[in-house]
Formats: structure tokens, C-alpha cells, sequence
DNA sequence: TCTGGGGTCCTAGGACCC
DNA sequence: TCTGGGGTCCTAGGACCC
């Protein structure tokens, strides 16, 4: 069997560990720029605020109902998320994190439910949050286990391992509801009167695959308990490593915007360097803000293709400049930027190129490390390429950021008894 | 004034090969 | 009147996920 857990609500949880005074209260936790909300405690959603609505339109219905925003703290976050899935490890042969806040673990007790209840307490008892646990025979089926164990389980745990809850649990699951069935083809099946998760296994398997795709095929067979979806444990590389900001307040100026996507490029590189890997393409994107009508709109990118594959932070850097320059228009005013690197390869697989140009690679590569090593140990950007600023006048709005309570010394949490 | 940031997989069609 | 049959690789775009 497979078991997937998921931390309930996982964003507005973390800030909660360390606000023990806002138990029961409503929170949202806003995005980057202190923009959309992400994340709503359950009390919040009671309340009818939406995902992804903006939240100056918001401002004052947060403060009539007493709800408490937050900016995002992807530091907490991830830190939280690690400590949860070590739990998790540990309590599993094979772990499949599929996000920030689930994973996939296969489970093999005679007691599902009891060591479910179990798992669920441990990680409320060590790291404070609530996790739900859906328990089936395949990771579609799991998902919807999942989903009615947090709507309406009290034990915050669901079991589908018969045929009869098994079918009961697909007739109560809408077709937009399954995992993998998004609004395009929900739209299309609802034309053809599939409204259920249950509808969907009684469809022709070939009508499916032509009218849909195999995709769509491979949900519905997992529906039936056909394994499709393997639990993946092996940490696989990225295929794509982006970076990109919305700026906290519209930038012009050529210098500013490289300064930005300097750092963003850097940003990519220590991805790369940290799974060990190298990437030969790089796309810089730079636009305007397409909320602002009385603006010029503007959207352009610039594909690079490098000789051979490298995680270089000044490689990189000069190869992005490069096309930045290529793109900027000054008449425009700019409100995101990003930088994304593809073709990647395993650092030990490097192809070398007949025409290389760059001599001094290893010297490079050596900087790189004692770079990576510094600021791991110094903080973030402690050592950095002059092109990336001091000034970010770039970076983004965080208003009502929380401590980084977990990872930063001088911001651990003091009692007082 | 103010609207996020990251990913994956699949397919059709173009360009090419013999 | 008649114009073959078999492949590969790459890319953009669409669908989905958190």
C-alpha cells in the first residue's frame, strides 16, 4: 500500500509552531512582494478568503475579521519540511517527497491504521504540525484517501483497501477533484456527463486515450488500483533550475536590472552545484507589469547555448549580461525579471568541446567551491561578483516577515518563565 | 500604489537521415 | 495514369502539479 501525507494547511502552520497565540485564529500567508495568498489557515477559509487573490484588494477585510497575514519565509518553510520528512524517512523503507509539504511512503504494517495514527502524532509531537494520511493501493487512489481524511476525518487518516469504500469514495469525488484532472479536461469530461471520479472508471479505456490522452489513461487506471505511478525514491536531478523575481518597485535602469539578474544567475549556479550538476543553455527573460494598463507592454527573452556544459557563477553571469543586453529597451519600465538554466547534465558527464574558448576551467571551478563553502558558513551572498550590487533596490516587499526561527541564531525563540 | 515562484510530462510538427 | 517506406531528434506549446 501506499500512504501519502500532507501537512494540513502547511505555510500558515509554520508561522503557527512559534505564534502559539494565533491557535484558532484566522492567517494567510502572502507571496512574494507580500502579493497573493498562498496559504490560509482553515479558520481563514471559513472566512471565504480565496487562493491566489491579491491582497491589497483584501487589505481591509483582513483587518475587520482580525486575520493575520504573513510574508512568505521560504527559510522557515524548508527548514520545517526537511525536519517533517527525516521523520518520515525514518518511519519508511521508501520515501517519495513529492512537494514542500507531501510525500509518498510505501507502507507495509498489518495495522495501517494504527501505524498511521501513529506517524500523524510523532510529527505533530516533534515539529508541531498536523499532517493528513490517505492510505490505498496506488498514488491517485491515495491522493483522494488523503483528501477525505482532511475534510472529514477527525483522526486526520483514511484507509481505501476495499472495494466497497473504494467505490463509495469515488462516487463522492468530483471529476475536478482527482489528481492529474485540471480544468481543461474536467471541462471536456463534464460534456461527456463524467462528473465523478467513479464515472471515469466506467468509460471506454480507447475513448479515453484518443479523446484525452495517456495521461488522463494512466489516472483512470490508478482509479482502478492499476498501479501507473511508481513510488520514486531516488533523488533525481532537475531537468530545469529557474530563478525569477516580480521586483518590489519597477525598475529602468539598466544597472539595476543586471544587478538583478546577476543574482539570479548565481542563484541557478549554486542549484546546479548543489545536485552535482552542470547545464549548456540559459534563458534570461526580462517584462513589464501586465496589470499596469497605462504602461508600454513588453516581453522578451534570449536563449544562450554554450559550448560545453558548466555551473560557473562568472561563466554564467557573462553569458547572461550578455543577453540581457541584447533585450533591454530602455524606454520600457520592467517589473520581473528570471534566468533559467536547461540541458543539464551530471557534473562527472561533462562533454568537452573542441572549441572552447574558456582556458582556465578548473581555476574557475575551484573559485566556485571556496565561493559556495564561504557563504555557506558566512551567510548568503557574504562573498559575491561585483556586478551582482549592494543596493538591491530590486528586492522584493516582505512587510510582515516572521523570524527565521530555525536557522538563524539571533532569531530563535526566547521564553521568558 | 499594490497581482508569486517553482516544476513535470506529452505531443505534433518540422527538419533531417537512409 | 503513375510519384515509397522507414526512421530519429528537437522544439514549442499545452496540459498538469505544488
Amino acid at each position: 500500500m501506499i500512504a501519502l501525507i500532507d501537512c494540513n494547511n502547511f505555510y500558515a502552520s509554520c508561522e503557527r509552531v512559534f505564534r502559539p497565540d494565533l491557535e484558532k485564529k484566522p492567517i494567510v500567508v502572502l507571496s512574494n512582494n507580500d502579493g497573493c495568498v498562498i496559504a490560509r489557515s482553515n479558520e481563514a477559509k471559513k472566512l471565504g478568503v480565496k487562493m491566489g487573490e491579491p491582497a491589497f484588494k483584501k487589505k481591509d477585510f483582513f483587518v475587520k475579521n482580525n486575520i493575520h497575514t504573513f510574508s512568505t519565509n521560504f527559510i522557515l518553510y524548508g527548514d520545517m519540511s526537511k525536519r517533517v520528512m527525516s521523520i518520515l524517512k525514518q518511519n519508511s523503507k521508501e520515501i517519495d517527497i513529492y512537494s514542500i509539504d507531501e510525500a509518498f511512503v510505501d507502507c507495509y504494517n498489518e495495522n495501517l491504521n494504527k501505524y498511521a495514527i501513529h506517524l500523524r502524532n510523532k510529527v505533530k509531537k516533534w515539529t508541531g504540525i498536523p499532517v493528513s494520511i490517505g492510505i490505498a493501493k496506488t498514488k491517485v487512489l491515495a491522493k483522494i484517501a488523503n483528501h477525505i481524511a482532511k475534510k472529514h476525518r477527525k483522526s486526520g487518516v483514511f484507509i481505501l483497501d476495499n472495494q466497497e469504500i473504494i467505490k463509495k469514495a469515488l462516487k463522492f469525488t468530483p471529476i475536478e477533484d482527482v489528481w492529474g484532472i485540471g480544468y481543461r479536461y474536467a471541462q471536456i469530461l463534464k460534456e461527456y456527463g463524467v462528473n465523478t471520479a467513479y464515472d471515469l472508471t466506467c468509460i471506454e479505456e480507447s475513448w479515453i486515450k484518443n479523446k484525452l490522452s495517456i495521461v488522463v489513461l494512466r489516472i483512470t487506471q490508478e482509479l482502478k488500483g492499476i498501479n501507473c505511478f511508481q513510488i520514486d525514491s531516488k533523488n533525481i536531478a532537475k531537468k530545469k533550475i529557474c530563478t525569477s523575481r516580480s521586483f518590489g518597485q519597477p525598475i529602468k535602469d539598466y544597472n539595476t536590472l543586471k544587478e538583478a539578474v546577476s543574482t539570479f544567475a548565481v542563484r541557478c549556479c549554486e542549484k546546479l552545484r548543489k545536485q552535482k550538476t552542470c547545464a549548456s543553455e540559459i534563458k534570461i527573460f526580462i517584462y513589464t507589469n501586465p496589470f499596469n494598463p497605462r504602461h508600454k507592454q513588453y516581453y522578451a527573452t534570449k536563449n544562450i547555448k554554450l559550448d560545453r556544459a558548466t555551473n560557473d557563477n562568472q561563466i554564467i553571469v557573462k553569458e547572461v549580461i550578455k543577453g540581457l543586453k541584447m533585450i533591454y529597451k530602455k524606454e520600457y519600465i520592467y517589473k520581473k525579471a528570471g534566468v533559467i538554466v536547461s540541458k543539464i547534465i551530471k557534473e562527472d558527464q561533462l562533454q568537452l568541446s573542441l572549441f572552447d574558448q574558456i582556458t582556465n576551467r578548473e581555476k574557475y571551478s575551484k573559485i566556485s567551491k571556496i565561493i559556495d563553502q564561504l557563504n555557506n558558513s558566512m551567510g548568503k551572498d557574504k562573498l559575491r561578483i561585483a556586478t551582482q550590487g549592494f543596493d538591491r533596490n530590486w528586492r522584493m516587499k516582505q512587510e510582515q516577515l516572521s523570524p527565521c526561527y530555525t536557522t538563524r541564531i539571533e532569531e530563535i525563540l526566547t521564553v521568558k518563565v
